[in-house]
DNA sequence: CTGTAACTGGACCGATTGGTCTAGTGCCGT
DNA sequence: ACGGCACTAGACCAATCGGTCCAGTTACAG
């Protein structure tokens, strides 16, 4: 069930990963702090010694970090492409993969961990901070594959919702076949 | 706070009706059944009577009313229409207009629901169902006005899936703006 | 070795959770 | 008038919630 939550790495970035793959399946309020403490083997002083403000930290540190690997399997994807439709192909099948290993279950990182629970603002403009990250990315990519500026815009904003339609419509149906399937929506003539 | 909540409904509907409400901005661990029994007005011997399976029950039904409200927003945009498009384009600024009236901080209902908490297989495919039902009613639509099967199908799943990405960075950056816009990434070139 | 600060371990807390149960209430048909 | 049933009302419960607190341990600086 858990893959490097033993040991080897830091309290801190163990609490992390566990946050992260637990609110991404249960969202936040669907997580209490003992399955979370328990995972991530760690008693609860830790946790308010590295995160102060208990859940809500953890959440956004959670968030947070979720969204670094999402922008690093972004590149991951996209550098080695020819075109922007290739790249988000690539995208596309390494996340489906995922959405594979993870038993069909998980969603958008950033939604389970920041939609739920407290609708403060807080939440809100991490999530929307975190949200227009990776759709500048996408942005920046299009425009270095020659797309015009507001073209590029409409196609980062395209694919970000693709994205999340997709992760919805896979939980759902519990398959990945909808994610492998996003490019060609993408790019319908 | 309240619209209908209040005596004239029957029971039953004031308590699914307050769930879609708060299930929908709050996600399902996120509602209380204190809140819940006080925006409906109802105590709980009513909950349990009506619903034999408290919250899981009530999750479902309101997810099902809110689906039902959905399906007759989406007739009652795309009938009067003379081309799919023009009916997204309504269906999107109706959307938008209750996105606004619910302070910017509703998802989408069914998701809200049913996607928290309990990961069984009845909530996934209740959700699986509803989705579903949208998806195939707009693939008719598409059809009636003229689209091939597989072309239609396509819009379709697009449709959807612009839907929830929409709902999701509407919520994100507390604008229904994204809503408006939603046909004119449905229709790019 | 000693001092100090970072960190761990877990007992403990009040509040709230979803759920049960029983006593009552009101509206039926007869 | 009355029996019966659909429904309401809310006291009550064990379990769990997120959070606090402090005694212990470790690690590192001098």
């Amino acid at each position: 069930m858990s893959r490097s939550d033993t040991p080897p790495l830091p309290t801190k970035d163990r609490l992390i990963r566990s946050a992260a793959h637990l609110f991404r399946r249960h969202g936040y309020n669907g997580v209490g702090l003992n399955d979370l403490l328990d995972q991530a083997s760690a008693p609860k002083g830790s946790l308010y010694h590295h995160f102060p403000n208990g859940k809500s930290d953890l959440a956004i540190a959670a968030a947070t970090w979720a969204s670094d690997e999402m922008l690093r399997l972004m590149a991951a994807s996209f550098s080695p492409a020819d075109s922007f439709e290739a790249g988000l192909t690539t995208l596309c099948h390494k996340l489906a993969k995922l959405f594979d290993l993870s038993g069909m279950a998980d969603g958008c990182p950033v939604s389970g961990a920041l939609f739920d629970g407290p609708n403060n603002d807080l939440f809100r403009n991490t999530a929307d901070h975190i949200f227009e990250g990776w759709i500048t990315e996408a942005e920046h990519v299009a425009r270095g594959f020659g797309a015009p500026p507001d073209q590029a815009r409409r196609d980062a904003e395209l694919f970000f919702m693709l994205l999340q339609g997709g992760w919805t419509l896979a939980r759902a149906r519990g398959s990945s076949d909808v994610l492998r399937e996003l490019p060609n929506q993408f790019s319908r003539s």
